[in-house]
DNA sequence: TGTACATCAGTGAACGCGCGTTCACTGATGTAC
DNA sequence: TGTACATCAGTGAACGCGCGTTCACTGATGTAC
């Protein structure tokens, strides 16, 4: 441990520091799988630098977990977006946006589960969450439109659809050692069988 | 606060601290929502113990938890067994056991989100939760065998219900304020939909 | 060109807290002789 | 019947720890005159 006071970034530059902090929080949370466990203390030393100094961007620590919390979300939802923009109908769109969070979640799956598990919600809303639900809405009207689902109430689809994904996905990482069955077949059948897509 | 010495039980019921530390911890858990943020002092206080009282009876915090989550994990079984014998046929038991089981986890979200979330798992293993695994799949089974559900396997298909009703139950415990659509309606979809159940 | 000063980025010591666990102990009750 | 002793149920003080947050501070860099 090297105990060498850290060389202030240049004059303007601050904000640096605000990355430096989420980031290692990212990492952190993604490794502890829960947002409680994460002390403001032990990203500060992640960072090398002192407890107090995140203080100089954050009023306390609730607002860091939520900070993270954001850039997670923003990046499963652009993750999700780029797959679905690259399929060449809205039913392989929906399939691919499903599938590319399903791979994001298992790569992240501290993350994934502070994003829907954790108790932050209790103590501040999380707003920008209501993206993904729109998303998925908005890729199954289109699947209904184009005649590649049977027509029903979009929004009541996409809710059992994401229900459904999120317990997949939940269970998964809750009980690694359980004998579950192929996460892509698994998901197919709740395409065919909760949206009626001809998989 | 009154600072009295408890009255030792009488010579040869030391058990029954035992179970009142235990009845404590799951009443405890239940309003925590979370295993980590249960204290072993914190239970000694609400039993009006000493700390080191709880030490008598297991030995270490873990083995409060677990033994806290087992009690509950049995609750919860018979609920969906008592349930399920009261039906008439196999899809009326089926339904009437998911049902149960989702009564009791809104009426425990707290215990429930233990049950499922909890980061006990990784310390030691729950065995004593593959007996709900195996009463869903065999009643699924029996769905099946008396026609009231398109043949298929079995164990598969009860994993999907599971799967479905768990991320319902959890969504709806972990995002209170979203307007999530009536919770009947939506197991009767998944019945439908992933078992074939004719309602 | 020189210098006083404001500003910015970051530090270090200290606070009070609750935690899990250990240790040696208490005090009542039953039992062997 | 009396008494020494073992056993059982439970206690209290102490340990070292990491935590969030507060406070007054440092030291380099740019800027006004």
């Amino acid at each position: 441990m090297e105990e060498t006071r850290r060389r202030p970034n240049a004059r303007g530059q601050g904000e640096l520091l605000r990355d430096e902090i989420v980031t290692a929080a990212v990492r952190m949370l993604d490794e502890l799988a829960d947002d409680e466990a994460l002390s403001l203390r032990a990203v500060a030393r992640e960072v090398s630098i002192a407890a107090t100094s995140v203080y100089l961007h954050f009023p306390d620590r609730d607002a860091l977990v939520l900070a993270a919390m954001q850039r997670c979300h923003e990046e499963l939802v652009r993750t999700g977006d780029e797959a679905a923009d690259a399929a060449a109908d809205p039913a392989a769109a929906l399939r691919a946006r499903i599938l590319a969070q399903a791979a994001w979640a298992q790569e992240h799956s501290g993350l994934y589960k502070v994003l829907h598990e954790s108790k932050v919600h209790r103590r501040h809303g999380m707003p920008f969450k209501e993206v993904m639900v729109a998303r998925t809405t908005e890729a199954v009207r289109r699947c209904m439109e184009a005649g590649l689902a049977p027509a029903d109430d979009a929004a009541t689809v996409a809710i059992d659809l994401r229900t459904a994904v999120n317990g997949m996905l939940a269970q998964r990482i809750n009980e690694p050692d359980l004998p579950w069955p192929p996460a892509v077949e698994q998901l197919d059948r709740f395409l065919a069988k909760l949206v009626g897509l001809r998989l």
